[in-house]
Formats: C-alpha cells, structure tokens, sequence
DNA sequence: GCCTATATACGTACCGGTCCGTAACGAGTC
DNA sequence: GACTCGTTACGGACCGGTACGTATATAGGC
C-alpha cells in the first residue's frame, strides 16, 4: 500500500541532521524534532499541541506524521534524544575522573547543582514525561521508565567501585538525590536544595564506606 | 451582578463537608472536590477534563462553575485540601514522637517508604501539579510553591533540633531524599528506591551529627 | 539533447471530536 | 423567599489526524 519502510515511520533514531548540527536543519524531520525538544521540555508534553509544534518549526501536519506515526511516538523519539543528551552529560563528568567513581558522580552532581539553579531550568525530561503519563504501556513513559532502570543499575556499579558497604543502598541514595534535585531545581531556582547536592553527595558517600 | 460572594466562588477552604466524612457527601461543591481529588491525583491535572470530573462527581457542569471560577482554580483548591491531608500525615507522624524530631521524620519517611511503593501511588500532587505548570502565576503552581517553602522551613527546624552541625545541610538533604521518594515511588513501584528510605535518612541524619 | 517515469519531500484544506466555559430557566427545600 | 441544584443548549477555540494535490530532482531510454 504505502510506499514508506516502517523503518522512516519511526523516525529511526541517531541518523546525522542533514545540516550542521547548529542552526536550522534543512529536513521537516529534523526540525520537528528540534522544536519538540524544546517545547516539549519547556512547557511539557501534554501543553504542547502539533498545530504549535509544526507551526514553530515551520513545516506543516502532514510532514509531522510522516515521519512519526502520531503525537505519542513523538514524544517518546523525544524522549530517546533527551536520554541521549543526558548519558552525554553524565559520561563526560565520568570521564572527566577516569577510575574514580566518587569524583565521577560528584562531578556529575556538581553540574547539575548548576543547571537546577537556573531559571529556565525544568527537570528531567524522562521523569517529567513519566509523571505526565502514567499509564503503563504509554510509549513515551516506556522510554522513561527503562531509562530510568539503566540509571539505577549505573548507580549501583559505581557504588560498589566505592567500596560502600551496601552499594545497593548507596546507588539508591544517589538516584533519590539526583531525582530530588530534578523536582527541586523548577521549584526553587537560585537558592534551592540543589545548592547543597554536592555536599549532601559526598557526606553520604564517606557515611557508606564507614564499617 | 452576581448574587454569589466572593468567597464562595473561591471555593473557602477548610469548611466540613455536611456529611459523614465518609461516603458521598451530599452538597454538590463537596462531591466536586472529592472527585476532583482522585481523579486530579491518579491522573494529572491537565488530563482530566471537567466533563469528566462532573460526570463521575454525579452534578452539572453549572454547579462547578458556580463554586469555582475556573478550572484552575479548581486545581488550587484540589492542592489546598491536598497540602491538608499531606500534614496530617505529617504531624501524625510527629506526635507519634514527642520531643524527638529523629525519630518524627523517620516514622514519617517510615510511612512514605510503605505508600510508595503501593501500585496506587502517584507522588505528590502539589509537586506533581508545579511541573504540569511551569508558568509561575498559575493558581495551582502558587499553591505547590507556597507549601515546598513552608515544608523546607519545618525542615530546618527539624534538622536543628537534631544537632546537626549544618541544619540548612541536613534540612535539603531530607527534603531531596523525600522528593526523589515522591518521583520514583511511580516510576519504580514496588522494590524501588523508596525501600531504602528510612536506612538512608537515618546514615544521613548522624553523619550530620558528626563534628 | 529531449522526453518520460519514478521517488522524494512538502503543502492546502479539512475532518470529527473534545476542550473549558456560559446562558437561561425551572424545580425542590428549609 | 433565599438557597441550592438540575436541565438543555450553545459557543468558540483547539485537539490529534488525514485525504489529496504539488514541486523538484534524478534516472533511464532513445
């Protein structure tokens, strides 16, 4: 019937904008994406309607759902480049302290402290989308939820590389620290708890290794 | 031009439904609230629509609108009882405890940890309710930013009267463990993070002791 | 060189349905 | 006769989604 691959429908994910990663990209594909991740992540996904969507990004409906297959998909491919965005983050603070995982997650937290105090500062997409959709099989919350399992089970290596005592205890710790500073950041800005991650972190860390 | 007062329009808070607690109460406005409760919290607000909420609450839509000035302001009031219920629980959990502020955030962290985990459990709403509206003036964004001050204020008199060397420390170390708890109480459910709630605050709460 | 066939990328115009909110009026009740 | 509520019917905006037509580029045949 159709003459697309259910491979474009999903709008597979990682392929190179056709045009230089700053600026405008020339593809409606790109575009779209672009302008979702920014109206999605600002605003959220619910608040956020196609008309403003491809209006802002200056491509029409139709070249929207060619490529994703309806607003759900779209959220969760934002959802995909969002989690993308955030390993970036998280591994370049890892490699920043190569073989010393307290120094990686408190580099970590140390930017994040930062980014939370800004005012246009929103939280994490992933948990955002979560708290949006809680129906369990929605795909966007799909996204977020086994992102969030990979985290958890990331936390838990790097405890136990700490030498803590219970490292399932502390990775949890970590994990319920980083999401409070999600929440908190778009709550308080400048001043907020987030100010005090980075100590709260390492108080915790050494209290986990004591034995 | 109204024969309405400006208070009942506002939907006053705090005021007894006219019947027994439990059960469907009779006044209109108050069957409202009650349905607006569950389905505001099990859902999200933007994703419940007001048909809905008067279908299901068993009135008309002109009897909403003749309590409440808007569906924001619907919302706030929905947060209002909420903050209610949330230091009921709270200070329950204090007077379990007279004099020993440890162990009144530990029963109430006790307690968080149980709910949490329950399949049932959608967070907070009040914080829930801040990241559906990130505009700062929205009536139900005021009321969830007033009550995250006033917690982080009853926090800090806690941590205080713990003898931490750092209150304001210890303070937001809580109030982000009791955040991340709200957020990955959904998303993990079950054997998620908040099971390790009580152990961690309590490492938290005597390595701030600690000088 | 010229014509045609096909594929790609996109736009115009429109669909039925749902959103929040209101107008006008009548009925029961203490 | 003040209060509370239901009934019916709208309205205008916006929602996600689609049927259908068009421009441009390239490839192949002769």
């Amino acid at each position: 019937m159709s003459t697309k691959s259910p491979e474009s429908r999903r709008g597979g994910a990682g392929l190179r904008p056709k045009t230089g990663e700053a600026g405008e990209p020339k593809l409606a594909v790109d575009r779209i994406r672009k302008t979702a991740r920014e109206l999605f992540y600002r605003e959220g996904i619910r608040a956020v309607g196609v008309d403003e969507i491809v209006s802002k990004a200056g491509v029409t409906k139709p070249s929207l759902y060619r490529s994703f297959s309806s607003k759900d998909e779209l959220a969760a491919a934002y959802l995909r480049d969002y989690e993308g965005e955030f390993w970036t983050r998280f591994e370049r603070a890892a490699a920043a302290h190569p073989g010393d995982p307290k120094a990686q997650i408190v580099e970590y937290l140390r930017g994040l402290g930062e980014r939370a105090q800004r005012s246009d500062y929103r939280g994490c997409g992933l948990s955002n989308a979560a708290l949006e959709y809680p129906a369990r099989d929605h795909p966007a919350r799909l996204v977020a939820e086994e992102h969030k399992h990979r985290l958890r089970v990331r936390l838990t290596e790097m405890a136990k590389d700490m030498g803590a005592a219970k490292p399932e205890v502390l990775a949890d710790a970590l994990f319920l620290l980083i999401e409070g500073i999600f929440v908190t950041g778009q709550l308080f800005g400048d001043g907020g708890p987030a100010m005090h991650a980075v100590e709260i972190a390492e108080t915790m860390i050494e209290a986990s290794r004591a034995r």
